[in-house]
DNA sequence: CGCGAGACCTGATAGC
DNA sequence: TGCTATCAGGTCTCGC
């Protein structure tokens, strides 16, 4: 669910509306996401101070404040951020509350609780920076890049564009669009993946995040955005959450396979099983 | 050091 | 109907 164009639809629609905003009130719910913080000092470093800035890093959400420190929210698989009105009824499974000087109420909510509440100071946000790989949008993440990656590792493919320190912000949805549209099956080997393999991938990846964004992300069930809506994305997806439908390319059912640990949406004659000898 | 399995939690759903 | 087993969009940690 949360996975870059998901992030990003967020952080467009949270800079619009706290930018400038002075946070009164922050509660803390549950602290089970937040770690090790101790949760009065994290309310500490964040009530009495303006929202500056938006931003984000992979899946991780920055809000910027007054003072320095940085409000750090990612949403893991189940986490939504919902802005209320105190007239709104309570949210279940509520983490964090952010009241506004204007009323209004930013409310984190997770009932699984993968998610993550951090406050950090400048270095904390540089070091975040560090161990993340480039956006797949950004400059850094370029054709070349990726085909120095997969030539130098022995994982799976899939695992490799799950892992954030390769690529920040692709989870399993825009994984399997992206093996899907350059017709490579998520349990190859990275090695093994040639140049004009790699560069079909790249353009995948970038297209299938780039298109997502405008249509402000993908949702099945849990995903809503800011005002409790859902994204738009679920009907251009060609093979994830479609098993059983037919392949928009060649026909063939899509089928559920398992790869780096996480189900895996491909379609069998599209993307051949590198285990399975090549037909005659 | 890179890789893969398991752990972390709760809820929805499929199957019996 | 109701129980159980399985699975879920993420990431970290621990062995090997």
């Amino acid at each position: 669910m949360a996975e870059l164009p998901e992030v990003e639809t967020m952080r467009g629609d949270l800079e619009r509306e706290i930018v400038g905003c002075r946070v009164e009130r922050a509660l803390v719910a549950q602290t089970r996401m937040l770690g090790t913080q101790d949760p009065d000092k994290l309310r500490h470093r964040v009530e009495g101070h303006m929202v500056t800035e938006v931003g984000r890093r992979g899946k991780f959400l920055l809000l910027g404040l007054t003072g320095g420190d940085t409000l750090l929210l990612h949403r893991g698989m189940t986490g939504n951020i919902f802005l209320r009105t105190p007239s709104d009824p309570p949210d279940i499974h509520l983490h964090l509350a952010l009241t506004l000087a204007d009323g209004r109420e930013l409310r984190l909510c997770d009932h699984r609780g993968f998610g993550e509440i951090r406050v950090l100071d400048p270095a904390g946000v540089a070091a975040l920076d560090a161990r993340l790989g480039p956006e797949p949008l950004g400059p850094a993440f370029t054709a070349d890049y990726l085909v120095g990656q997969l030539a130098r590792r022995t994982a799976l493919v899939k695992a490799l564009l799950l892992n954030q320190a390769v690529v920040a912000g692709l989870g399993n949805i825009y994984a399997d669009e992206a093996l899907w549209a350059a017709r490579l099956h998520p349990a190859r080997r990275a090695h093994t993946v040639n140049q004009c393999e790699a560069t079909a991938l790249h353009a995948a990846v970038v297209r299938v995040v780039g298109e997502s964004i405008p249509r402000r992300g993908t949702t099945f069930s849990d995903y809503k955005d800011l005002y409790g809506r859902p994204g738009g994305n679920a009907a251009f997806l060609q093979v994830f959450h479609r098993v059983g439908q037919p392949c928009p390319r060649c026909g063939q059912p899509i089928r559920l396979i398992r790869a780096a640990g996480r189900g895996s949406s491909i379609c069998p004659s599209c993307q051949p099983d590198p285990a399975l000898p090549v037909e005659a």
